[in-house]
Order: structure tokens, then sequence, then C-alpha cells
DNA sequence: CAATAGTCGGGTAATTAGGGCG
DNA sequence: CTTGTCCTAATTACCCGACTAT
């Protein structure tokens, strides 16, 4: 195996993605990864990006069934 | 491009926009959720969302028409 | 390289959460 | 028991100009 990095199959989201998600403003998720509530990855021209999978469980625990 | 997120395509509504439809206050709308008769979903700074097809389907249940 | 869309900042209104009372 | 209103604190939304990503 020569490819022993790490595995690139994240997929990830830019911020806009996830507003959408949570049905937010994108300026509030950045707030979210200031506040250290979501990982974030940054570009090296400051962007920031979010894994998918991190923000797929987070959306799963915070949402709650009628019962 | 960057976009097909999830097909899940599920569309968020606020608490004030719920409110709007019940007419009712937002508040109203919060106690339905914390009191588990309608589904809801938070965001990691604890606003809650609401699923349209869910507030629509509990509208839809609540109306009675005249025969 | 040129062009468009998205994001980054900072700052200020508007909305929401939570508890308690009528 | 459910809803509406008052209060404070917290979170979120929209404004701008400038930079990055594709």
């Amino acid at each position: 195996m020569r490819a022993a990095v790490r595995p690139s199959n994240e997929r990830l989201l830019t911020p806009g993605e996830v507003a959408t998600l949570f049905r937010v403003d994108p300026k509030t998720v950045t707030r979210w990864a200031t506040a250290g509530r979501i990982g974030s990855i940054r570009t090296p021209g400051g962007h920031r990006r979010f894994r998918e999978s991190e923000v797929n469980s987070l959306l799963a625990e915070l949402t709650t069934e009628a019962t």
C-alpha cells in the first residue's frame, strides 16, 4: 500500500453547504468553528472547510423526533 | 461547483415561521418541541429549526373540514 | 490572466431561549 | 393544562469592502 496517507475519502463541505443543512447563515457556521463547536480545516487562503461526517453526526445528534 | 450535498432536501423552518403558520407565538412553538409534540433540529447555538414537511403534516392532521 | 461566486473580517439590528407570572 | 406576555442573556441575520477559490 503506497497510500498510507490520511484517507482523503473524507468529503469536505463549504460554510455555505453547512449553512444550508442547518438553515442558518454561512457567517453563523463560521462562528461555530471559531467557538470550537465544530472542527474546521482552513485553506492556505484562510477559508474554512468542514468534514461531512462530523457535520452529519452533529446534525443527527441535535435532531429530536416527535414522540 | 460543488453541490450535491445530500438529496435529503429537507426544508427547515424557524420558530417564527412556524408560529406564523399556526397563528401563535414562537414561544408556544418552542413548548411544542419541548413537550415532544413536534420534532426539532437544534443548532449548536441552541436555536431550533423544524421540518417543513412535519409542520405541514401536523397542520393537515389537525385540520377539520366541514362536511 | 480574466471573471464569477463564495468567504472573510467587523459591526449593528432582529430573533430566540429560558424562567416565571397571570 | 395550554397560551400569552415581561424580563435578561445569548445566538443569529444582514450590512459593508476586500480577498480567496474554481
